[in-house]
DNA sequence: TATTGTTATACTCTATAACTATA
DNA sequence: TATAGTTATAGAGTATAACAATA
């Protein structure tokens, strides 16, 4: 019973990527930036998502709807509110999220039983056959950022990062 | 100049200010995200660009109006097209940056001689006052997101991101 | 013809606040 | 009164396309 919204991306996001970001432009000098963590992590950011986008442009899945359909996956009939938690986003701000991904078919909303208010988000079918298909492809796309490291390397970047950003996995 | 890394005794309080983003929701189930270099690095970037924002209020300097500071700063009467292609954006879209910039007195557009098209980039003498401050704020500030990470582990985590950003001295 | 800065326009993302229906 | 989802609205940020002046 939810009203049709009037939306744009009916026809899905166009990344249009069109050339790529260079972190290290020739006879530029870059000054302090070159010893910031933020600017580096920044600059690391902005490689991984230029890969994310095109790897995932036949699903049309950006970050945010990957985050949510692998939460929603792991944590079925979550509440709205809580994603918008998980995400870091307000909570009007996943309506339009949830939208996109319900029109795509992947998501589907289910009235919560015991609390009426509440609506509870779970994949349909076909959002967990693209999820592993999805998935298979971050994960490549992951690899290929990862190209020029070790496997300890990785491991030491990801437990590096946790102590960073506070979200230090397995120590 | 060549910007050392100060005691963490230098090291400014965190701002702490409205809601925080939390990189690891109790209770939530992270699935494959937990395992992603790519959701490691946007996870770290969140943190990082909220004590960011936070230490440079008083400015309202947000990421891109600093690196456009920095980089003015060090490569004086550099062409808007070219500072465009730095920050990674298009070119249509440093005019309202540097307008802002130029409307609160930091910056300013110069005429080329060589070329009547073109216009250089400059800091105003408040400019190079206020970057000052900036600048010590800024790293602060990344002190600060540091603070968890010895001397070694903050140059592992620097030469690593390197790695995979593809912003480091070939190794 | 190509390039520089600019304008016009549109779209994404996100925030705040208010509304509704429940609790 | 408080909460869950939604709506309305606004702002920042960035993209494309077209334009005038210049190369």
């Amino acid at each position: 019973m939810s009203p049709k919204r009037t939306k744009s991306s009916d026809i899905l996001p166009a990344p249009a990527l069109g050339e790529h970001f260079n972190p290290k432009v020739p006879g530029i000098d870059y000054g302090v930036l070159d010893a910031l963590l933020g600017y580096a992590v920044r600059r690391t950011q902005i490689k991984v998502y230029e890969d994310f986008i095109t790897s995932l442009e036949p699903w049309s899945i950006t970050p945010p709807r990957f985050s949510s359909l692998v939460i929603i996956d792991r944590n079925p009939n979550i509440k709205a509110i809580e994603l918008a938690r998980v995400l870091g986003i307000a909570r009007s701000g996943v309506v339009p999220l949830i939208d996109g991904l319900e029109e795509a078919g992947l998501v589907r909303r289910v009235p919560c039983a015991t609390d009426k208010r509440a609506l509870g988000l779970v994949l349909t079918d076909k959002g967990r056959e693209d999820l592993a298909q999805i998935i298979a492809t971050v994960q490549a796309s992951d690899q290929r950022m990862a190209r020029h490291l070790s496997a300890d390397e990785f491991q030491q970047l990801m437990h590096l990062l946790g102590k960073v950003g506070g979200f230090s996995p397995r120590t």
